[in-house]
DNA sequence: TCCTCATTTGAACAATTGTTCATATGTTAA
DNA sequence: TTAACATATGAACAATTGTTCAAATGAGGA
């Protein structure tokens, strides 16, 4: 906030808004959240198992990808608990783990609709 | 769809997903948005404007970054109308343009503080 | 037990993205 | 009009990220 001396700051206005403005780490853990929604892959996933649970690759016909790549992005949406998964017989079933993301993804339809 | 013939699909599961995933389109549109927020210094600076606007430099400061590069991020803000502009004397203020950000970035705030 | 098959993994590559630096623009205030 | 200053821009670079391919797991069913 005091790197350089001569800037055109508005002390107070700075000094006010800095005091609202979360931790890093909480900005890190948001910024990772919507990261993982900001793809298209990923999004569509979990698009997908809003509607129902599905297997790997149902998903990744559902995606148009591979099974390679849907596993390599269900594990990074695993890894930020943004779903969950159990076996059924031979296959492995994804579903969604997390509501906040619902939230998250119905509001951002809604202000892509409006 | 029916790229593969000998896939592990449930059809039917698979078809009525498939219904229910919006075009293309929309899923690049919130793409867009969360990819918006899921930088750093994207997210100090929404986060900043949420308090108050404020001019450049001052971001700048508040994002402990180059004036540069937050007039790069700003542009792209400004471009997905997140943010908007309007010139005060010398200086040039920043402000909030959609409140469906404002809820998407509560939404997250939850999430991450639950 | 062994074979099959769905899923996972790792390395490599291509593409995208954010920051930096130098420079340009354009408005204000003198 | 001009000098000073805030902001914007473009090119270059480094870093991150997504996909592909080949190969490894590892559980289920024969």
């Amino acid at each position: 906030m005091d790197i350089c001396e001569q800037k055109c700051i508005n002390e107070k206005n700075v000094q006010e808004t800095a005091k609202t403005i979360p931790k890093k780490e909480i900005i890190e853990q948001m910024v990772d959240i919507f990261k993982a929604l900001g793809d298209p892959t990923r999004l569509t996933i979990v698009l997908a198992l809003l509607k129902q649970e599905h297997c790997v690759c149902d998903i990744a016909v559902l995606c148009n990808q591979t099974d390679s790549a849907v596993s390599h992005q269900l594990r990074i949406l695993r890894t930020m608990k943004i779903v969950k998964n159990k076996r059924k017989g031979k296959s492995i079933y994804y579903s969604i783990d997390d509501d906040h993301v619902v939230s998250l993804i119905n509001m951002s339809l809604d202000h892509v609709q409006h």
